[in-house]
RNA sequence: CGGGGUGUAGCGCAGCUUGGUAGCGCGUCUCGUUCGGGACGAGAAGGUCGGAGGUUCGAAUCCUCUCACCCCGACCA
């Protein structure tokens, strides 16, 4: 499936041309104080965005025409997906968030307000509800789906901490697209799984939308990995992310360099970890068990600084409940290595049905000391499964050739206990009480589930897009069921699909900058050319306007940098705004019918190029 | 929300310890000299010192309360 019929057969619209001191482009030489990372201190330096307020930004001209780029690719790759744009409130009832539960489960992250009679609203964090809603009353046939819609908004989030200027705002724009099938005629639930695929179904969507997403970074210029997901509080089942690779991204993914596999660290599977050659849980103790007071100590770091070990020779042990499948109503032991995470995902995978972190005061009744659990409470209680992590159930140290000296809890609260031993502490058959399953998080290094002898490498990444295989999760809570062929009534299958365009375009300044300030990819620069006045006096203002206009005739936007300052301020300022092409008008090269032609990755001055030349340069230079 | 920190001119900061007429750099305005990678000189404008209360003859400075913002953590587009 392409959708890139947009570029051709279509006539060249006209650019824009702007004049610098016509419009707002107020840079600065330094950036504000609480700027750190280099999409907020140069959007800021340069004059794109300015704080309101906390995690709240106004978009001036420069931004605004970025942002505007970015949302027409969105727009146009969409529009090829057969989805049509619509525009949702972003003030709504809190009545709708009642069914499926999401008043309450997204907290404190939902502005909120009361309307002068006194009803509770919010501002949309995303519209799941609403189209739902929207959509019930108006599709009530198979006929009409599969369906899908999308929009371009402006989307509430009262983060803990928004940071990083547009990379993580209280209010930003998104463009969210919602898919819409009807349950496979008759038969959506087969063995009680949902049928998603063939025509019509929601795989096919999926997959288009993925492709759809796959064209829009590409055209954005920018360097992604598309990596695999855990689908998250927003429900449903399979879910990739977008991720844009920069170094200071706040995201982990983990990648197979020789396949190709990518997932982010709650999703990434771990390849087949080979057993110790002992066979795991065996070893001699490193002596007896000791039983330490370890007060005021509430995490991991604590313990091993007090006891002076390293995390790697601790046992966490954390606490689930089995809700449902094999072990309905057990307790669920999560046990990996100190410096590793349990992955609550894959201890469901394994237990069948859900668990949760056991509520703390009923752990307590039943006898965990949270915080202070060891594997070795397991030992004969049918009430209990002891899942074990490959890693940390290993009884003989290879590396160091001698038996694997363990700290874990004490099973009361305040007291660790060093030399811990699996054989001996776990009843004298730990294979009897525990089983080996891989059960945390995947780290660099971890072997890769898709190619044996090699590791996966840990990558840094800034989620700019994630799509989600919904189900029926909202459908049903919020009773939109239509009708089959089979005349049988059935709940709607979703899927659901976003991108954060304002994060989008932080995200490109973060992965393409250098010191002296942006670089922006052709496709969303504010301006493709910047032309520099070396002294703005009517001759030379006259050739510009006249090379301008040639310029705009062959589609490109051009910013006239028409300010009477001294060259250096212009070049200066001119490397910071970022435009691909700087062509710089002096008495000298104007004297010759030429103008100097600079790529803003070019050091110098650039080279002289004949005016009648300039458009087909700069159309090379842009690949547009 | 837990931990740490900051609020003084448009921006970046000093002054606070030890209370006594509010300063510096950048930017802005005027004049002059300059003009190819953030020029120079002379002059000028611009601040309820986040807010409220208190102590004091006197508070940017000391005390109390409050608000805002930033950084680190768990979440997300």
């Amino acid at each position: 499936m392409t959708t890139e019929t947009h570029n051709t057969n279509q006539t060249t619209v006209r650019g824009d041309i702007s004049r610098w001191t016509q419009s707002l482009i107020p840079t600065t030489r330094e950036a504000p104080a609480d700027a750190e990372t280099p999409s907020h201190i140069f959007l800021s330096r340069a004059g794109y965005i300015r704080k309101v307020t906390a995690g709240v930004y106004a978009y001036l001209p420069l931004g605004y025409r970025v942002l505007r780029k970015v949302e027409q690719i969105v727009r146009e790759e969409m529009n090829a997906t057969g989805a049509g744009e619509l525009l949702l409130p972003a003030l709504m009832p809190l009545e709708l968030l009642k069914p499926t539960g999401r008043d309450q489960d997204y907290g404190d992250l939902l502005i909120t307000l009361e309307d002068r009679h006194g009803r509770a609203q919010f501002l949309g964090p995303t519209h799941e509800e609403v189209i739902t809603d929207t959509l019930r009353a108006a599709v009530s046939s198979y006929k009409a789906l599969p369906l899908s819609v999308y929009q371009i908004q402006t989307k509430y989030r009262d983060e803990f901490r928004p940071r990083a200027g547009l990379l993580r705002c209280r209010e930003f724009i998104m463009k969210d697209a919602y898919s819409f099938h009807a349950s496979q005629q008759g038969e959506a639930v087969q063995d009680g799984c949902i049928i998603t695929h063939g025509a019509g179904g929601l795989d096919e969507t999926y997959d288009r939308m993925y492709q759809a997403y796959v064209n829009i970074f590409t055209r954005c210029g920018l360097d992604f990995t598309v990596v695999e997901a855990e689908a998250g509080p927003i429900g449903g089942s399979a879910s990739h992310e977008f991720m844009v690779n920069a170094e200071t991204g706040e995201d982990t993914i983990l990648v197979c360099p020789s396949t190709g596999y990518a997932a982010n660290v709650e999703k990434a599977e771990i390849g087949e970890r080979p057993a110790p050659e002992g066979g795991y849980f065996c070893g001699d103790p490193t002596g007896d068990l000791d039983t330490v007071h370890t007060p005021d100590c509430p995490g991991i770091e604590e313990v091993c600084k007090l006891l002076k070990v390293k995390p790697a020779n601790m046992l966490k042990t954390v606490v689930f409940k089995a809700n449902g499948g094999q072990h309905d109503g057990k307790w669920i032991l999560a046990c990996v290595r100190g410096d590793q995470d349990v992955n609550e995902g894959k201890v469901r995978d394994v237990v069948g049905g859900s668990v949760a972190i056991g509520d703390i005061a009923a752990a307590k009744a039943a006898g965990f000391a949270i915080g202070y659990v060891s594997p070795a409470i397991a030992a004969g209680r049918d009430d209990v499964v002891l899942l074990v992590d490959p890693d940390a159930a290993v009884g003989f140290d290879a590396a160091k050739s001698k038996p694997m000296f363990w700290v874990t809890g004490a099973d009361k609260p305040d007291h660790h206990v060093k030399h811990f031993n699996w054989q001996r502490d776990l009843g004298g058959d730990p294979e009897k009480t525990a089983t080996v399953t891989s059960i945390r998080n995947a780290q660099a290094g971890d072997p890769s589930p898709r190619a044996s002898g090699v590791s996966l490498e840990a990558k840094r990444g800034i989620e700019v897009g994630h799509i989600f295989k919904l189900g029926d999760k909202y459908s049903k809570a919020m009773g939109f069921e239509i009708l089959g062929k089979d005349g049988e009534r059935n709940p709607v299958i979703m899927g659901c699909y976003g991108i954060g365009v304002s994060r989008t375009v932080a995200a490109c300044v973060e992965q393409s900058c250098d010191d002296n300030g942006i670089i922006w990819p052709a496709p969303i620069t504010p301006y493709h050319i910047l032309v520099t006045l070396i002294k703005p006096d009517a001759e030379t203002i006259a050739a510009a306007d006249a090379l301008a206009d040639q310029l705009a005739d062959s589609g490109f936007d051009v910013l006239i940098d028409d300010r009477d300052e001294r060259p250096g301020v212009k070049f200066n300022d001119a490397d910071l705004i970022g435009i691909p092409i700087r062509l710089t008008i002096g008495a000298k090269a104007l004297a010759q019918n030429s103008v100097e032609l600079k790529a803003r990755t070019d050091a110098g001055k650039g080279s002289l190029v004949p005016i009648a030349e300039v458009v087909e340069r700069c159309r090379t230079l842009l690949d547009l």
